[in-house]
DNA sequence: CGCGCAATTGACTGCCCTCAAAAAGCGTGG
DNA sequence: CCACGCTTTTTGAGGGCAGTCAATTGCGCG
C-alpha cells in the first residue's frame, strides 16, 4: 500500500473528531451540555455515540423499540407522535437542534411513540446506561438534565391547557409564538421563519382539522397579523399575537 | 426533672420515627424508595424532612412559589392545575398515594402549577437538593427517579391524546379505566371505587364542562356500563370501557 | 324543614368538523 | 419551457357534537 495515505496517520484523536464533540458543537448552550465546564465537557464527548443522519420522513425511533438511546438533535427538525389502539395517531411535539428526544422511553425501557426528521436531520446518540454512569461523577450534568426532564413535563402541561381550554384561533396563535420564541433562544429570527411540517400535522397537533388551520391562516393574514406563503411566514404582530394566544386580546 | 420521663431514653432513633420513614409506608414499593435495599432506604429516610397533613382543599404550593421540596402522597388524593394569562384553569393531573408532586418545578426552581388537596391529606417532603446528593451514591435510587420523571411524561403524553383526538364519551371512559388501574396497582377494586373530584374537575381536566360530564355518566348509566351514586361509581363492563376508552367498540 | 350547593336534564346555539370541489405547488418528463 | 399528474392547500356549504343558558332535582347540613 502507498504509505503517503493517510491511513499511515491515524491517531485515535481523529476517530474521536468524526464521533460527535458537544465543545465544538453550536448547540451545546442550549442542549445537554449546557454549563459544564472543559473538562466535564469531554467526559461526555468519550461516552457521546455516533452522529447519526435521519433523512426527510424517516423514524428515528419507532414506538416499543427497546429505549437504549437518547438522541440530541444537531440540525433539523422531529415530530414525536403516538398512536392509539384505534389507529388515530396524535403529535405530542415538535422537536428542534439542541432539544433532546427519547426520554419518555426510560420509564418502561421501551420508546413510548414515533420520532419522525420532518427534513434531513442529524442526532447524536446518547447512550443512556453511560450517561447514568456519569450522573455519579457530574452533579452539575445530572442537575441540568433534569431540568431539561422537567422542561419537558411542563411543555406537556402548556400542550394540555391549550387542547383543554382554548379556543382554535388562540391555539394557532399560541403555536406560533411558541415556535417564535424557540427559534430566538436559538439565535434566528423571532418574527420570520419556515414552518417545517405540513397544515395537517399543525392541526393534527392542535387538535384541529387541516381545513381549519387553513381559515385560520386566512383570517389572520386578512387581519394583518401575519404574512403568508406557503410554508414560509412572518408575524407582524407578535404582539397582538400574544396577547391572543393569552386570551387578552379583548 | 423527673428521670422516669421518656426523655431519659432518647435514641435518636424515636426522633426519626416521628418523621417520615420509607421502610415503614405502605406505599414504598411504588413511590420514591421502590427497589431499594435496607440500608439504601435507610439513607433515604434521614433525608425525608416531616411529614405533613394536607386539609382537604386546601394547597400544598401554588404557582411561582419557590422550588424546595417534592412531595410524596402517603395518603389521599391531589389535583394539579395551571392557571393560564387569561384566568381559565386547567387541571393537568390527579394524584394519589405513591405519586410525586412537584418536577415540573425543577427546570425553573419555581412551581408551575398549584397543587391542591382533594380531601384531608398527608404528604412526605422531601427536599430536592438533598435527594440530589443522594443521587451520587445510590444509582437505583437515581434510576427509579428516572423512570418517575419519565412516567410523568408519558402520562401527559396521554393526556394529550385524549384531548386532541377523543371524542367526549372515549375520554371519560379512558378516563375512568385509567383510574381503575392505578386503584388495582394499589390493592384496591378496580371496578369500585369513589370519585374524589367533583364533576366540574373531571370536566375541567376532560375538555368538557360539567354538564357533559353529567350527561356522559347518564348515558352509561342507562346503557348498563356503570352504576354511579354520587360519587361512589362501579364499573359493571369494563372490557366494554377498556373498548370504548381504545375506540375500537364497534 | 329550609337553605345552599352540586348535579341533572332540557332546549337551543355555535364552533369546528365533514364533505366536496377548486386552486396552487411541485416534481417529472417531453 | 410547458404539459401532466399528484399532493397539499384553500375555500365553500352544511351538519353535528359539545357548549351555553336555564330550570329542576337531589343532597348535605344547620
Amino acid at each position: 500500500m502507498n504509505p503517503t495515505l493517510s491511513f499511515s496517520s491515524p491517531p485515535p484523536l481523529n476517530v474521536s473528531a468524526l464521533r460527535a464533540s458537544c465543545s465544538a458543537c453550536s448547540m451545546h448552550q442550549l442542549c445537554l451540555p449546557m454549563g459544564l465546564g472543559e473538562s466535564d465537557m469531554q467526559k461526555l464527548d468519550q461516552i457521546i455515540g455516533r452522529r447519526r443522519k435521519v433523512p426527510k420522513e424517516s423514524l428515528l425511533y419507532r414506538m416499543d423499540d427497546p429505549f437504549i438511546n437518547l438522541y440530541a438533535i444537531r440540525l433539523g427538525h422531529f415530530k414525536t407522535y403516538q398512536v392509539s389502539a384505534g389507529g388515530e395517531q396524535q403529535i405530542t411535539g415538535f422537536q428542534m437542534a439542541g432539544e433532546l428526544l427519547g426520554m419518555d422511553a426510560i420509564s418502561t425501557d421501551r420508546h413510548h411513540c414515533d420520532a419522525m426528521a420532518l427534513e434531513d436531520s442529524e442526532v447524536c446518540e446518547i447512550p443512556f446506561g453511560r450517561l447514568e454512569e456519569l450522573f455519579g461523577t457530574i452533579p452539575t450534568l445530572l442537575h441540568h438534565f433534569h431540568r431539561m426532564m422537567s422542561r419537558e413535563i411542563t411543555r406537556e402541561q402548556n400542550a394540555m391547557l391549550l387542547l383543554g381550554n382554548m379556543r382554535a384561533e388562540q391555539r394557532f396563535a399560541a403555536f406560533l409564538v411558541n415556535l417564535a420564541s424557540r427559534y430566538s433562544a436559538r439565535g434566528y429570527s423571532s418574527t420570520s421563519f419556515q414552518l417545517r411540517m405540513s397544515r395537517e400535522e399543525i392541526g393534527n397537533y392542535l387538535g384541529l382539522t387541516i381545513e381549519s388551520i387553513s381559515r385560520l391562516l386566512s383570517r389572520l393574514k386578512k387581519q394583518g397579523l401575519i404574512r403568508v406563503a406557503n410554508r414560509e411566514i412572518e408575524l407582524l404582530e407578535p404582539d397582538h399575537l400574544r396577547a391572543m394566544a393569552a386570551g387578552t386580546e379583548h
